[in-house]
DNA sequence: AAACCTCCCTGGGGGC
DNA sequence: TGCCCCCAGGGAGGTT
């Protein structure tokens, strides 16, 4: 599914298309996603001028008219299958596109989400960081505020396992089941230790395994789901190279040993026994 | 406040 | 082969 380097490949791969083009109308073919979809028409004849990221949310800034200089952003998440592509106007809509942005230059900016897990949001451009569903995150875990310091201060205040931490976005944004598994199996960190009781040592290694992670993924056009889809239209590859994620019962990469699971927050974890072995109490 | 649970949705895969 | 059931995922919102 699209986790951090998914959405920053996503917004790489649409930018150059339709950075600086006019948004002439919008098709929407379902009602709402997540949520009700907002009314998308109020972006007709708007300038797209720059796009973003926070999170897994893509952040698509439009201004109203050179007069007014009104801005309006437009965001996007994807959810857990959803894509975003540039494609020719009028390219016939599959089962699950669900809404186009069609701009003056012929292109058109389709978002797939077969799970229906997305989300469209359309407010003013000065709400940005007041929103509610932006307001409370954590820092990007590739800027320098996400540095060690951060990571320590917010793992000893809390009383539950790292890997529930991980998942949280107060404390960490962009990173989901897939990435937290790897990135501790990474830092040899067992996915049940309390975060309280990671050693200086311990939380150094996982804050360079998030920042490694994220990075690689990045680099190598972010991993997918079966149906993951980069904005040119191309399979993701990265899910080839997963350590422990999806591996029960298969032998460790590095040791040999077998590959547990076990849930955690209702979330599947997985993990080597042996690199990963319990922080002694 | 923090921790934890439930729910939203659909396609894919396993079991029979 | 076909059908059914369960699972996967992010994160909002509720409860404890």
């Amino acid at each position: 599914m699209p986790e951090l380097p998914e959405v920053e490949t996503t917004r790489r791969g649409i930018s150059p298309h339709i950075v600086g083009q006019i948004l002439t109308h919008t098709v929407v073919r379902v009602p709402q996603l997540r949520w009700a979809m907002p009314d998308l028409q109020l972006l007709a004849g708007a300038t797209l001028t720059h796009i973003d990221r926070r999170a897994k949310y893509l952040l698509l800034h439009m201004q109203k008219t050179a007069e007014s200089g009104q801005m309006l952003t437009l965001m996007i998440h994807l959810g857990m299958s959803g894509s975003l592509r540039v494609i020719p106007e009028h390219t016939p809509a599959q089962k699950h596109d669900h809404v186009d942005w069609c701009f003056a230059n012929g292109q058109c900016l389709r978002l797939t989400d077969p799970r229906r897990f997305g989300a469209v949001f359309l407010f003013p451009s000065d709400e940005v960081n007041s929103h509610p569903r932006l307001a409370g995150l954590a820092p990007e875990p590739l800027s320098p505020a996400f540095d060690v310091a951060y990571l320590t201060c917010v793992l000893k205040a809390r009383q539950k396992n790292i890997k529930a931490c991980l998942m949280d976005n107060h404390l960490v944004v962009g990173v989901g089941n897939i990435y937290a598994n790897e990135a501790l199996f990474q830092a040899n960190i067992h996915p049940e230790t309390p975060s309280g009781l990671l050693q200086h040592t311990q939380i150094t290694r996982l804050h360079h395994a998030i920042q490694s992670i994220l990075r690689a993924a990045i680099d190598a056009g972010g991993s997918s789901l079966r149906d993951y889809v980069h904005a040119d239209g191309s399979l993701g590859f990265f899910q080839q190279q997963y350590f422990v994620y999806g591996r029960k019962n298969e032998p460790c990469r590095v040791c040999k040993t077998t590959i547990i699971s076990l849930t955690q927050q209702t979330r599947s974890s997985f993990f080597c026994p042996q690199c990963q072995a319990q922080t002694p109490a």
